[in-house]
DNA sequence: CATCTGTTTCGATAAACGTCAATATAGACG
DNA sequence: CGTCTATATTGACGTTTATCGAAACAGATG
């Protein structure tokens, strides 16, 4: 599979970068990435802006998905490979197809070296859903 | 279904709240997720935490929910009636069945006052979803 | 009381989702 | 080459979800 569309789009509408000059550019900036989005609490979300939000949070939104992720971020290195974190207590395929969904909404990065597939967190993406939850002043 | 211990502790670590007003509600809200969690990025999510804040992502993997929640929260007054957030292309039915998602997740409080129910932002919940998404090692 | 308006619940349905077993692919190593 | 290991894909199956129309509920007002 390629990428996937929506992936695609929402790089497009984030970040401006990449489609335009990618080809000169090596992207080494990672976390200065504007959020696709303002705070939540900031104006109301549009249809469009919701329906690109929703799939960084549905990516999220699984318990198994939810540990992967975590085994990935905080692993030593800032990567892990397919092996080190497949016991989660479902099946192999399972896991894969979890990894793929995360990979789709652009959470994770796989590269495979040799006999391994090692997956990173996408930081900017990360950064981008934190700063979608920062709260106001009130509270 | 009462707290278990470790969820105790964890409740205790991450806010103190609503141990006061709690015994003149009956078990009409039954269903609300304590938010916690070290961010993502620090260790591996045991299988319980993973459970446990999946539900909140899931009640904002919906682009209606996400749009829901955010007009309540950008929302003049930090609340709004149903009246006021119900345009968003889908019937009423549907309108009230997500803003009952996003009441059990613990991400919204409801209040009727006579005619009209508010929908207000509950606002620790937000913040302590933030802290999960905290950026991955800045080394 | 009758009625109107705003909101929620109910029942049904189609689509999406998570899971596994079986199968396929990619690379390492003899 | 053949085989072994590590991941990924496919196909099937049961469960959950989002959605609507119809009906019920709650409160205001006549």
């Amino acid at each position: 599979m390629t990428a996937s569309p929506t992936l695609t789009r929402w790089f497009d509408m984030c970040q401006h970068r990449r489609m335009s000059n990618a080809l000169s550019l090596p992207v080494l900036e990672p976390d200065v990435v504007e959020p696709c989005c303002p705070p939540l609490t900031e104006r109301p979300l549009t249809a469009e802006e919701s329906e690109r939000t929703a799939v960084m949070f549905k990516a999220l939104s699984d318990p198994v998905r939810l540990r992967l992720f975590s085994l990935v971020a905080s692993h030593p290195g800032g990567e892990a490979c397919v092996c080190d974190i497949s016991d989660v207590g479902v099946s192999g395929p399972t896991v894969s197809f979890h990894l793929k969904k995360l990979k789709q909404a652009g959470l994770l990065a796989s590269e495979r070296r040799g006999t391994w597939v090692y997956y990173r967190v996408e930081p900017s993406v990360l950064a981008a859903m934190g700063a979608l939850l920062t709260s106001p002043v009130r509270a």
